[in-house]
RNA sequence: GGUCCCAUCGUCUAAUGGUUAGGACAUCACCCUUUCACGGUGGUAAUAUGGGUUCGAAUCCCGUUGGGAUCACCA
């Protein structure tokens, strides 16, 4: 077994996303692919805004879509551990206080940007005396820490950008602990990736400025950081990463019929030179992952692909994937797969098939020719031609006008699947009645 | 505004200095199925823009334009 451990770390304040998912999904893949573990961290650090139903949510996406974990851990449990780190960098000086309010800092900053300069901390607090400190306090200030950025570049060599490099100066000191005591993501994030050995990281892309000052964190610590890659985001349609792309949740769109490895295929592929084609289990598809596939431009997700893409899966899909889904044997499966949209659709075709159908009656006498020269069962691989045979020399009609009328007779529909696969399914009493106008 | 990233058919992308600029999805046409769908075969369709470098540029360099990310006491 390899050492190799990812993860995947949402905080409980929404549903999973298409966003979300995707980075779910690549990290899975990837431990899959290097036969290394999973782990889920729930990132409740935010107590605000972290949800128990949120966090049950999750858990229920990450199932339905076959990603299972090997390992867990929650945020909130491990404050102990976050103090004791914290105490180490505070003495080392690579933690300090500040006791701006949130107002000040935010005049700061729009300061800075009408200057055109970056609205960056300018680390003031780190000149505070003694007894400015102390009238702080007396006047009820509760301090937040920063985390004190090393100046100098920081570079890493990201699985799908490259070679990154940023100037730390440019950065900014990043706030780790609120004035309440309570912690932010940043620290917590890298104590937990160290302690429970986290190897590969793969997140979006708007984590990379983060990335740049983590990696001084694991630095701080004492820990090797990890292998990071970054995804290039996704947009919607209009070009935005648009808010209405975070609100496609997962279990939408389950509810919707489509499919958990329409989702993953089509998530894996989007954006790499790959085909976007259907696969039917995780393995195989982590199989072909490859983070040199990946292009470094922004792809757009649709909706309308997606279900398109969906269709294209279900009609394709071998029996074995549903058989513990739907109530039918796969005879019945592989002749109407191909006429379906979603799978719950399948039903339909069952009801044509063994329920009472109302038959839609164009021309009458045509019918009850048709039904006149229906062969008695028991029925063979001729019957339907030979049938068919008898029918268009009696009548004269061929092609959509012989087959048309007795595709809605039989079974009240406009299409469908081959009327010879149908047929057998219905059998010769519900044929023969539909064909004669009688519901049955 | 600072920093970082990106720009090839409608969409996702290939072509790491020389290709009739390739593939997949979508679309269109045809074929098959004596019907629709499924399936098969073909077609239409792209290098944002201006300068360089070079015998030769989608590819390298600079500018322009456009898009995105980040700069939170969110993650």
């Amino acid at each position: 077994m390899s050492d190799i451990k990812v993860r995947f770390a949402p905080s409980p304040t929404g549903y999973m996303h298409i966003g979300n998912t995707r980075t779910a999904i690549f990290n899975w893949l990837l431990a899959k692919k290097l036969g290394g573990k999973f782990m889920l961290r729930i990132d409740d650090t935010d107590k605000e805004r972290s949800r128990k139903e949120y966090e049950d949510a999750i858990r229920e996406s990450l199932t339905w879509l076959g990603l299972k974990w090997d390992e867990e851990a929650r945020q909130s449990a491990r404050v102990t551990r976050y103090q004791e780190v914290t105490a180490r960098l505070l003495a080392a000086g690579r933690i300090y206080p500040c006791y701006e309010t949130a107002e000040e800092l935010d005049i700061m900053r729009k300061k800075l940007m009408t200057k055109g300069l970056p609205p960056i901390y300018d680390r003031s607090a780190l000149k505070l005396t003694a007894e400015q400190i102390a009238l702080y306090e007396k006047e009820g200030r509760k301090p937040h820490y920063r985390f004190k950025l090393i100046d100098g570049d920081i570079v890493w060599n990201d699985l799908i950008r490259g070679e990154c490099r940023y100037d730390a100066a440019k950065l900014g000191d990043p706030v780790i602990i609120r004035a309440d005591g309570s912690y932010l993501y940043h620290l917590p994030s890298v104590i937990d990736d160290f302690d429970f050995g986290i190897t590969h990281i793969i997140r979006g892309e708007d984590h990379v400025t983060n990335t740049a000052a983590q990696i001084q964190m694991f630095e701080a610590i004492g820990g090797k950081t990890p292998v990071f890659g970054h995804l290039p985001l996704l947009t919607g349609a209009e070009g935005k990463l648009s808010k209405r792309l975070g609100s496609v949740g997962v279990l939408d769109l389950r509810e919707q019929g489509i499919e958990a490895m329409a989702i993953c295929s089509y998530l894996t592929k989007l954006g790499t030179s790959d085909a976007i084609e259907p696969f039917y289990d995780l393995q195989s598809l982590a199989d072909t992952l490859d983070f040199n596939k990946l292009g470094r431009s922004q792809p757009k997700f649709s909706e309308a692909d997606l279900a398109h893409f969906n269709t294209h899966l279900v009609r394709n899909m071998p029996y074995s994937f549903v058989a513990d889904r739907i109530d039918s044997d796969e005879t019945f499966w592989n002749a109407v797969r191909g006429n379906l949209t979603i799978v719950s659709d399948y039903k339909q075709w069952k009801n044509i098939c063994r329920c009472a159908v109302t038959p839609i009656i164009e021309d009458a006498a045509f019918l009850s020719v048709a039904a006149e020269l229906l062969p008695a069962e028991p029925w063979n691989e001729d019957t339907f031609s030979s049938w068919i045979n008898e029918i268009k020399n009696r009548t004269n009609r061929k092609g959509k006008d012989l087959f048309h009328p007795l595709r809605k007779a039989i079974t009240a529909m406009d299409d469908g699947p081959e009327l010879k696969i149908l047929l057998p399914l219905i059998g010769y009493s519900r044929v023969h009645s539909r064909l004669n106008g009688i519901a049955a």
